[in-house]
DNA sequence: CACGATAGTGAGCCATGGTTCATCTTGTCT
DNA sequence: AGACAAGATGAACCATGGCTCACTATCGTG
């Protein structure tokens, strides 16, 4: 690959990233351009369509919350157990989906229900890995007790596709947390 | 008003309904003028831009939670306790939200933070009918401490719209409704 | 340095969808 | 019935936004 291709490559993902960030799929490949310092078509030669562009934006994103996920689960002998770990875990993933609206994105793409998406990602993606490490964090937190014994990976994903945006105000997130995390604990009732 | 006219209204008002029901903001006034048996000019003889039309159906929705809502604070005393119903109530109207966009679109109309908006409602407002009614239920509850005694409206609200919608498979929501009961009626531990 | 493959450019194509308006139709009143 | 205003029509206008492609520029090698 040519040098200036690869400089190019890399700004055009830079860009999109801030733009997708900030306006999910709706941000414009005209936008994206502009921003990127080249011209619409050089995102086409790099990129075969939009939806791959954004793809691999997401990827990105996903990535980040891998990492956070692996450190949850690395931490939880360390530090605290398992249940706050995972509740830890859970309100930095919030916080995050309301930065970054490439994940609601990522959430779009999933098929309902996303359960079989996920176990299905492509070892070594960064799908795959987040689902791992998460899925650990929660067998020991449901083993310790922390958490409704019935709670599933599942549960975990709709609960933060439901998350607040970015419009809403930052206690009103905090505030989501705060319940949800008291009714992932507490009781089997009805 | 003429009776062609009047008639047209009804059945441009029908066919909204179903159609933004379905497809949220995005239905196409085309679609809905296909649908009422009408050509597009019609649609913006009576409504001056499509905004208007959507804010007529989205009344209609919000007619029918009000209906629910008053409803349930009639059931207090004959049925169940101010608990009882609350929790039924949430349930019902996140069961609509997920087969009515109108009231996603509802959603989308509010400023945030949304309290300022709904307490400002046109008295005699579908909304204020239903603000009223709804912070009655929750005033009881709290008393009777069905629920954390911090809980507002605005919470509830909040956590309506983060329901999951009728994309998702309806075990996905009530569960939803599950864990968000158990976190409403649960502890104020942090 | 010259040349060809690789890369970049951006005007323009196409589709979608909200909105308008000149024209025709129809209800209603005398 | 005649006449006029109220109503309806739908082709056309405009803006947006994804995408293409004929053309130009640049990198890197012999």
């Amino acid at each position: 690959m040519r040098s200036d291709a690869a400089r190019n490559r890399g700004r055009i993902l830079g860009a999109a990233r801030e733009l997708v960030a900030a306006a999910g799929v709706d941000a414009t490949m005209e936008d994206i351009a502009r921003r990127a310092g080249v011209a619409v078509g050089t995102l086409y030669r790099h990129f075969p369509a939009k939806e791959d562009l954004i793809a691999a934006v997401v990827e990105d994103s996903i990535e980040h919350i891998a990492g956070l996920s692996e450190r949850a689960l690395a931490a939880v002998d360390g530090g605290a157990g398992a249940g706050k770990q995972l509740g830890a875990l859970f309100a930095a993933v919030v916080e995050r989906h309301a930065t970054d609206r490439a994940l609601k994105a990522a959430a779009g793409m999933l098929e309902n229900p996303p359960a079989a998406d996920l176990a299905s990602a492509p070892p070594g993606s960064a799908t795959a890995r987040a689902v791992t490490a998460i899925t650990a964090l929660l067998e020991r937190a449901r083993s310790v007790g922390a958490v409704r014994a019935d709670l599933t990976l599942a549960d975990l994903v709709m609960l933060l596709g439901a998350a607040p945006a970015d419009e809403a105000p930052p206690e009103m997130r905090r505030r989501y947390v705060e319940i949800v995390l008291t009714g992932l604990s507490g009781g089997e009732s009805s």
